[in-house]
DNA sequence: TCCATGATTCGATGATTATAGAAATATCGA
DNA sequence: TCGATATTTCTATAATCATCGAATCATGGA
């Protein structure tokens, strides 16, 4: 995971929208949701959410799949696991501020 | 640390001089680089780096303080540590996207 | 086949971001 | 005070990003 990609994901979460989306869809878990569904729980036109479902695409950060008419998002956990690896090994004069409730989630 | 500020960070790294930059402020440790010695090691004008500089800060992402003619500037460790909270916690379901480093690291 | 549905792509527009030289500001030493 | 140094602010320009209606594409049911 080379800082190029790091950027593009960066990017892609740095922005009101994309954040809520991919938001929701860590929370909706596996399964996943559909591209409308998002839209709506978003309150966006659909043309939009799409633009920016294909930069979360791009980014690596959301998988897509058909099913019958609708296409369905995930979150894409291990892009999101590189993410974090990058920000704490190289964003973190090692691990001095590696986040309390991670340390807590550890331990347990 | 709300979702309006978590962009405003997300967006401040989301940038290759600028990620370059705070990788060698996080580098340098407490102590800091100057201005000019940041400009050097990235190769790109002052006012460039001024430019970049000013969202860093603004973000909150690193501190400055004046030393004689020179500014010198240093990564808050407090903030990075907020933006890797924040995205543990609500863009990982539940901390099965925390990094195995930071898991490793919590252990020893 | 025809129509309705769910979604993406296209196209135009406005807004924000990046770049870098020139000018301005602050500090120090002579 | 004057000049040199370190940095920022100003200004203009180019490039990228965000928005959203309209047109298009894919799918499934009648």
């Amino acid at each position: 995971m080379g800082p190029d990609s790091i950027i593009r994901s960066l990017g892609a979460l740095a922005q009101e929208h994309r954040l809520a989306a991919f938001r929701l869809l860590v929370q909706a878990g596996p399964e996943g949701m559909a591209a409308g569904a998002l839209a709506d729980a978003l309150g966006i036109p659909a043309s939009s959410l799409s633009f920016h479902l294909a930069q979360l695409s791009h980014a690596g950060l959301v998988s897509q799949r058909r099913v019958s008419r609708s296409i369905i998002y995930a979150a894409d956990y291990a892009a999101m696991n590189g993410l974090l690896s990058y920000l704490t090994e190289n964003c973190c004069a090692g691990g001095s501020c590696a986040p309390a409730a991670t340390a807590e989630r550890m331990a347990s």
